[in-house]
DNA sequence: ATTATATACCAATATTTTTGGTATTTCAAG
DNA sequence: CTTGAAATACCAAAAATATTGGTATATAAT
């Protein structure tokens, strides 16, 4: 059973690129407390969100996810 | 904007496999009527079910919704 | 045409995500 | 230290989304 690690790889994506949970949160159109929960593991954000999270990050879903 | 091709990928993968709606369901604990619904494009599965999903099919995340 | 199997529709339920309001934490400046 | 401001987190309710019960329609085989 895989294990999905998006909360913990958005967290330190976020961090390498110096962003606070509102800069992100703005960028993508959510509230800052949306980024905390995600970040929490309390919730995930759907697909497309995924992708937007990935280009802002230049990421693969791959590498976001595992 | 990215599209996320998940429902035709689905659609097709499942397909290729020779499976039905109803044996895929079962093989992931949901109803027939949710892969209808993700093949549709009318809803999404979570991040741990996407997982599962790219598992039976030997697909990676990226292959699965790009 | 009849039966069996596969897929889809609608509406209600269940579940999950998001946010309003606010509390707590972190951290730099005095 | 203490203060003030910025950052993150908590709770509960609202909003949005996913799932399924009941059933209809479609597809295929005999």
């Amino acid at each position: 059973m895989i294990k999905i690690m998006f909360a913990e790889n958005l967290k330190s994506l976020r961090k390498s690129k110096g962003l606070t949970q509102k800069e992100l949160a703005d960028k993508v159109g959510v509230d800052q407390r949306t980024i905390s929960a995600w970040e929490k593991g309390i919730c995930e954000p759907g697909f497309q969100m995924l992708a937007h999270l990935c280009e802002i990050f230049g990421e693969t879903f791959d590498s976001i996810l595992s």
